[in-house]
This record gives C-alpha cells, sequence and structure tokens, in this order.
RNA sequence: GCCGAUGUGGUGGAAUGGCAGACACGCUUGACUCAAAAUCAAGUAACGAAAGUUGUGCGGGUUCAAGUCCCGCCAUCGGCACCA
C-alpha cells in the first residue's frame, strides 16, 4: 500500500465528522470522561508547535478512553480576547473582531488537519457575546457578594506608548514594546477580593490530584505564614501594631520599622522632629517602581523617626523606630519590630544604623556577625519566662501571653494579594457597572446583558490612561439603573484571564443562553477529570480559576468545590537549537510543513515520542523520519497479513506485554515508551515475516492512539472490524500470558556481570544457582575462592560473592 | 536567598535497588541497483590486539548489587523574591 497521507488524512477527518462519533451526548448510561486542554489564542502567527503536544496527548487519552466505553467530553475553543490582536488592529486600522475572526478561521482549519478527535460542535469563542454574557454575569454575582469593588491602584504607565500596560508587558522595568520606562500611576482599579479565598485555596489541593510541583507552586504564590500580631504601643500613647511569625523573639526586638506609606506618619507628623527628612524619603521611595525598590534590596536605606519612641509590651523597654522602603506597606500591617539578631534584614540595617543587637535564641554563632534564622535548634535565652523553650514552644507561650494580656493574638497572612481586574483596553468584556452620582455603582441588570463592547472609531490607548470606551459618549452616557438618574458606564475592561476562568462550564452546555450552563449538564459532566496544560498557567489561570469555580459553588451554581479532578502539565517544545521557539530566534517550525511534507500522523507520533512528555524537548528534524518509517511499517504490514484468527504462540507474550504496556504507559504520560514498545512489536512481527489478522487487528487498535488515520487506513483496508477503529473496543490482556517460558539471566561474581545463560522463567534458587556454576566464564572468577554468599533474583540474575 | 526540576553514547532519550544505553536518529559495512534514493540485513559507549578494564555532573557513604538510596558539592533551567 503506497502511502500518501495527504489523501488519507483528510479523509478520514471527514468520515469521522460526518458520523459525528466525536460528539459528546450529556447523559448517556455509559461513565462520562471529561477531558481539556488549555484553549488556544488565536494569534496571528498560527499554530505553533508546542500545541500539538497537549492536544494529542490528551487526543490519545480521549480516544483511549472512548474505545475502553466511556462517554467522552473533549472540546475546543478560543481564548481570543487580548492585547495582541488589539495591537494588531490599531496597527493595520482592522477591527478587533475581523482580526478574531480570521485568526480563528486559520487556527481551526490548522487544527482540524491535526486529526485531534475535538467535538467540534462544543466549540466556543470568549469575543462571542453569547459568551461574555456570562462571564459578566459571574461578574455581577462577585459584585453582589462584595467579592468585587474599586481602589485607588498604581498601575504601570509606559511613558513613551502612552498606554497601560498589563504586568506581563513590563520587562525588567521597560516597556515590553518600545523599551522605554514604566511608571506607576494611580488609578481607580477593580479588584476582586481572591483573598476571601485564600485559605481554601491552599486546603482544597488535598483534594485534587495534580503534580505536587504545581501543589507546591500554588502554595508558594499564595505564602501563607503563621504567626502573631503584636501591639507595641508609642511614647505618644498611639498603638503601633506589627506581625511577626518569629513572636518568640519579642525580647530582642531593638527597633521598629514602618513603611514609608503607614498611616501612623501622617498622625504623629505634628509630634515628630524631623518631618522633613521623613517626607523627602517618602518621596523618594514613592518615585521609585517596584522594579527599582528590589533590584536596590542589597543596600538597606531609612530614617529614624525623631520624638517618637515604641515601648516593648513584654520588657517595657524603649526602642527606636525607623521608616524604610524594605518594610512593604501592602503586606502584615506595615509595620516590624526588628530583631536583628535573628533576622537577616534587620541584622544589615541594624549594622548599617549602629544598633543593638541581642541574642534571644541560642544555638548558632556569634549574632554580631551574623543573624541565627534557625528555627528547629535554637534554645531562647534572655527573654524572661521564655528562657530554655525551644523556639517552638517558646511561640505558643509567648501567643498565649499576650492573648491573655491582650496585647496580641495569633494571626495568619498571606502573599497573594487581590486580583486587579481592570484594564484600560478596548478589546475585553465590558465590566457591566454604570457610575451614578447619586447610587454610586450600580450593576446593570442580568436582563441587559450581554453588554456589548460598542463599535470605536479608534482602540489607540488615550493619553490620560482611559480606557478607548470612554470616548464613545453615546455609549458611556446612560441612565442609572436603580434612580433612572444620568449616568455613566464603567469604560474599564476584563483582563483576559476573565473568560479563561470559566471556560470549561460552558463547554458542558455551551449553547445555553439562559444559564451559564444547565444545571443538568453542570452535574452530569462536573469536576473536568484531566486537565493538562503548561507550567507557565500553573499560578494565575489554575489559581483563577479555582477562585471562580469555588465562589460560584458557593453560591450553588456549580456542583463541586474544585474544577478539575487531576491536573497534569507538558513541556515546552523548543527551538532545534535548544532555546525557546522565537520569530526573532528563527528557530520556529510550523507545524503546516510537517503535517504538508510528513502527515498529521507522523507529526502526532513525533511529538509524542521526542522526550519525556513533562519536560521540555528540543525539535529535532531528523527524528521525524523515523516517525514516518514506522508508520510506512505499519501501513506495510496490510501486505503480509494472513487470515489466523488468533495470535501466535511465539507472538503471544510479546502481544499481551504491549497491550499492558501501551495502556499503562498512556495514563502515566509515558508516551515515548508506549511507542517504543509499539516498534518494537512490529520489528518482532516482521521478524516473522507475516502477521495474522487476529494480530493486526489488535496492532491496529494500539496504533489508533497514536496514528488514527493511518489506522483507519488499515482497519478499512484490511476489513479487521466494523465501523471506525476509533470507536473499536480496547483490547484486554492476560496477566498470566505477559510471562515468557524461558528467559535470559546474568551470571554475576561479585556484582559483576560474566556471562549469561538461558533458563526456564519459574527456576528455583537452587536450580538457577547449578547452572550459574556450570558457567566456565563465571567459574574462573570463583577459582580459588570461598563462595561466601550466593543471591538469585528471579527472572533477572544470580550473584555469587566470593572471597 | 527561597521553592521546584534536571544532569546518562555522536544526537533525542530508556532503565519497580538487580544485565546501563530499550526505542529511534545518525554513522559504518553488506544485499538489491548501471547508479542513486528507498528498502532489507549486520554492526555501532570509551580504552584495549585480546583477556579485560573503565564508564550515568563531582566527592564521599550504605549494599552481595547504586543512574536509582543517604551525606556534601557543582552546573543548567523554571518559579518566587526585602512577604517580617
Amino acid at each position: 500500500m503506497k502511502y500518501d497521507h495527504k489523501l488519507i488524512e483528510p479523509k478520514w477527518q471527514k468520515a469521522w465528522e460526518d458520523a459525528g462519533i466525536f460528539h459528546a451526548e450529556t447523559n448517556s448510561t455509559k461513565p462520562k470522561f471529561y477531558t481539556l486542554i488549555e484553549f488556544p489564542y488565536p494569534s496571528g502567527q498560527g499554530l505553533h508547535v508546542g500545541h500539538p503536544r497537549s492536544y494529542t496527548a490528551l487526543d490519545i487519552i480521549a480516544r483511549k478512553r472512548r474505545q475502553q466505553g466511556y462517554n467522552v467530553l473533549y472540546p475546543i475553543g478560543w481564548d481570543a480576547f487580548g492585547l495582541p490582536t488589539e495591537n494588531f488592529a490599531i496597527k493595520n486600522h482592522i477591527h478587533p473582531k475581523e482580526v478574531t475572526k480570521k485568526n480563528v478561521a486559520r487556527f481551526k482549519s490548522q487544527l482540524q488537519s491535526i486529526g485531534i478527535s475535538f467535538d467540534w460542535s462544543r466549540e466556543i469563542n470568549t469575543t462571542d457575546p453569547a459568551y461574555y454574557k456570562w462571564t459578566q454575569w459571574i461578574f455581577l454575582q462577585l459584585f453582589k457578594h462584595d467579592l468585587a469593588y474599586k481602589k485607588e491602584m498604581a498601575v504601570n504607565w509606559c511613558t513613551s506608548c502612552k498606554c497601560v500596560l498589563a504586568n506581563e508587558e513590563v520587562v525588567n522595568g521597560v516597556c515590553e514594546r518600545c523599551g522605554s520606562e514604566v511608571v506607576r500611576k494611580v488609578k481607580s482599579q477593580w479588584m476582586l477580593k481572591i483573598t476571601a479565598y485564600a485559605d481554601r485555596l491552599i486546603s482544597d489541593l488535598d483534594l485534587v490530584d495534580y503534580p505536587d510541583r504545581v501543589k507546591a507552586q500554588q502554595k508558594n504564590w499564595i505564602g501563607r505564614s503563621t504567626g502573631a500580631e503584636v501591639d507595641f504601643t508609642t511614647t505618644t500613647g498611639d498603638t503601633l501594631t506589627v506581625y511577626t511569625t518569629r513572636p518568640d523573639t519579642l525580647f530582642g526586638a531593638t527597633y521598629m520599622v514602618i513603611s514609608p506609606e503607614h498611616p501612623l506618619i501622617e498622625k504623629l507628623s505634628g509630634v515628630i522632629g524631623n518631618m522633613d527628612e521623613i517626607r523627602a524619603y517618602q518621596a523618594e521611595a514613592a518615585k521609585k517602581s517596584d522594579f527599582e525598590r528590589t533590584e536596590v534590596a542589597k543596600d538597606k536605606t531609612g530614617v529614624r523617626i525623631d520624638g517618637v519612641e515604641a515601648v516593648n509590651p513584654v520588657n517595657g523597654r524603649q526602642i527606636p523606630i525607623f521608616i524604610s522602603d524594605y518594610v512593604l506597606v501592602s503586606y502584615g500591617t506595615g509595620a516590624i519590630m526588628a530583631v536583628p539578631a535573628h533576622d537577616t534584614r534587620d541584622w544589615e540595617f541594624a549594622k548599617k544604623f549602629d544598633l543593638p543587637i541581642i541574642e534571644v535564641v541560642k544555638g548558632g554563632e556569634d549574632v554580631q556577625q551574623a543573624a541565627f534564622t534557625d528555627c528547629a535548634t535554637g534554645i531562647l535565652v534572655n527573654s524572661d519566662y521564655l528562657d530554655g523553650l525551644s523556639v517552638e514552644d517558646a511561640k505558643k507561650r509567648i501567643i498565649d501571653k499576650l492573648t491573655e494580656t491582650g496585647k496580641g493574638r495569633a494571626k495568619v497572612n498571606f502573599k497573594l494579594r487581590d486580583w486587579v481586574f481592570s484594564r484600560q483596553r478596548y478589546w475585553g468584556e465590558p465590566i457591566p457597572i454604570v457610575h451614578c452620582p447619586c447610587c454610586g455603582a450600580v450593576p446593570l441588570p442580568e436582563s441587559e446583558l450581554p453588554l456589548e463592547l460598542p463599535d470605536v472609531e479608534s482602540y489607540e490607548p488615550t493619553d490620560n490612561g482611559e480606557s478607548p470606551l470612554a470616548n464613545m459618549t453615546d455609549w458611556v452616557n446612560t441612565k442609572c439603573p436603580k434612580c433612572g438618574a444620568a449616568a455613566k458606564r464603567e469604560t474599564d475592561t476584563m483582563p483576559q484571564w476573565a473568560g479563561s476562568s470559566w471556560y470549561f462550564l460552558r463547554y458542558m452546555d455551551p449553547h445555553n443562553d439562559t444559564a451559564l450552563a444547565s444545571k443538568e449538564a453542570l452535574d452530569y459532566w462536573s469536576p473536568v477529570d484531566w486537565y493538562n496544560g503548561g507550567m507557565e498557567h500553573t499560578t494565575l489561570h489554575l489559581l483563577y480559576s479555582r477562585f471562580w469555580h469555588k465562589f460560584l459553588y458557593d453560591i450553588n451554581v456549580v456542583p463541586t468545590p474544585e474544577p478539575y479532578a487531576k491536573r497534569t502539565s507538558h513541556g515546552m517544545i523548543l527551538g532545534e537549537n535548544g532555546e525557546k521557539m522565537s520569530k526573532s530566534r528563527g528557530n520556529v517550525v510550523n507545524p503546516d510543513d510537517i503535517i504538508n511534507e510528513y502527515g498529521a500522523d507522523t507529526l502526532r507520533m513525533f511529538e509524542m515520542f521526542i522526550g519525556d512528555f513533562e519536560k521540555a524537548a528540543p525539535w529535532n528534524s531528523n527524528s521525524i523520519k523515523g516517525c514516518r518509517r514506522f508508520i510506512e511499517r505499519f501501513l506495510g504490514l496490510a501486505a503480509v497479513m494472513t487470515d489466523g484468527a488468533a495470535i501466535r504462540p511465539e507472538l503471544e507474550g510479546a502481544f499481551h506485554k504491549a497491550i499492558k504496556k501501551v495502556g499503562e504507559d498512556v495514563e502515566n504520560l509515558k508516551f515515548n515508551t508506549a511507542i517504543a514498545v509499539l516498534m518494537s512489536l512490529i520489528n518482532d512481527i516482521y521478524a516473522t515475516g507475516s502477521v495474522t489478522k487476529e494480530e493486526l487487528r489488535i496492532f491496529t487498535i494500539l496504533m489508533s492512539l497514536f496514528a488514527p488515520h493511518a489506522a483507519e487506513e488499515v482497519w478499512s483496508e484490511g476489513k479487521l472490524g466494523s465501523g471506525f477503529v476509533s470507536i473499536a473496543e480496547w483490547p484486554t490482556y492476560d496477566e498470566s500470558k505477559c510471562v515468557e517460558n524461558t528467559v535470559e539471566i546474568a551470571v554475576q561474581v561479585n556484582g559483576k556481570v560474566r556471562d549469561k545463560i538461558m533458563v526456564a522463567a519459574d527456576i528455583d534458587q537452587e536450580g538457577a544457582l547449578a547452572l550459574a556454576k556450570a558457567s566456565a566464564k563465571a567459574a574462573a572468577f570463583i577459582e580459588g575462592k570461598t563462595i561466601v554468599k550466593e543471591i538469585y533474583v528471579k527472572g533477572k540474575l544470580v550473584n555469587i560473592v566470593a572471597k
């Protein structure tokens, strides 16, 4: 059979679509299986060879599940709002809607040419008003539950582009596009209170099957820490509360530091002696971008506040107060007690300002030379009633004491900040809020959703940092839904993360116009059984969508507390030179070229064979040929097929092992070794010179996961079964037939292989050793020595230890 | 600095503590061919004529046996980073 992939592949793609075999039905007597890939952003560059890696992997899982009798949902859609499209639209004076339409069409045809078993009848697009109606609806629910609020926030402002940048667009403190300086500008921003879910976002990780590194990264990002708040009084009679994770070191606090923005400064401005100096420092700190503030991390700066001191609540000692930008206003209380003996930053600051360093935890080196921060081994000293306790016990003891006396309390803090939800951009979901002079921020009635994006003349960001929508006076001016007075619409739009925070729910019921999805569909399909995506989405996308899902769970919209039961992640496909693929590096591989030259089956096979799925792998043009050759050899089997209705005895072990191993490897994402097993098996088959019909039938089903088009072709040409191999029954294996009758075992002397012998697989230790000792090669190494130990590992080796 | 990965032939990569290098690429030789391509067959870690020795980033250790386990380093990558 001549292998013409250009003929075969479109033929079967059309046949599958016509027969609708990949369409998922809500409700079925079969068990459900919902598998999901991260829906792509339809960029102008078209599909990248990285996309098919993930899509093919879960396609393999989806195909196997169908063959195992599951009702499978494997959907696809478009995460189409976003900056690149908007920028392209601005530059070329085309409406972003048109740009998106064109890009989606291109992506769609590219994806369809790979033969992924997506259910195209459930295709969604985040920029479709019928879709973003529900994104806006979710926002309204968040608003109604006080989880969306407006706040003055510093945003990134590019001085040259005169526009607001997302954090991702700021690289090393400069604008990603033009390279000019980015400064902070204060603007009123919509925020989502994700911090209210911080604890559950950590604890519910116990409910899901994610890789440990993903869980670790999420926990890291949320940054939960336990400690205490301690109330210090000041000599002016005010209270200065600090947060600390080391309340045990309270006796060692020799000064305090508050952030430059701390409100106490204004309050005491009349009492402070050096207000000019302090104002100058505040101004200096405010000018610095986040980038600069972290860059100068090594050298501590600060100013001592004159005229006010703090009083340590446990020993009544009076200590100075400083302001310094190493204390952040946004974390804890914006104030710290400094214990230089046991905190590296405090130690550096103390050295610079010549402040006393008092050791309160014994066990390290001289604290005058370096801070001792180890919590595990230290014993408290110089701490009155804490003396002699371990750090852990001292923490408990001091928190009890502080709680009793009302001077402190146990406290948990998070690094996680609320989600900045506003974008001053055109190409995003309008935020469905009306600002009324008398009623304030009023939510749009749900009946008025979707609030569609108006057509504007220009999508250019404005000079003043307002959204382009702000210029659309017709659209902006409206009536307050509550009191009817003249009011203005919110002109900010939502970030790209919004549409992708719930899209997996829409797939369950994509055409519903009365709910984001029907209760029936949600109950049936929830949760997503297996979600694969990139590590780059581990923190933001995963966290945001988990947050929204938990909220929807709390308001009884969705039936499960977690959206994804299992998450796996794929490694990146790198360029041939081992670097990240990018236009500027000139190492981009276009999947279309590969499909054109070798076919989609080869592309799929190669991307799965390229290496460990979870690790990054460099592209290698040479190895592609091996995969193409393998598929050709597979097609060639049809020519040597005999009528045999069984597996021949000499291949029985190999077949049963292959069924087992391919099945297991696929479940564990070990696609490369699964393919290696099939390659070995085909080598074994060719060694016999022929293949029976039954052998080819089984082999074709196994192959159909990786090379579905070629498999359908062999299936139909060889009349191996009815219908499509894509939905043929997955073969079973017999464990007892996975073992060979005779095996080769190694004969070791003192751990070194000296010979190899054939033995019966079930031979006992005595028998194996007898045969091993009969080996002349081994005997030469035993001669003249005394055997002190003999080891037999069944089916593997014997080891004779001789001295 | 903290968290998490990774380090194996010429290359991509395999190896529940049990024969290191499966499978594939490449290369060498042979068959077929007027010739080439394709295909098929054999070989292919290094050193050594051979017997054999040495080999999984480096240094130790545990074990009959270590790529795998333990201790201490080095390098590369990803994430976070003055979070008290």
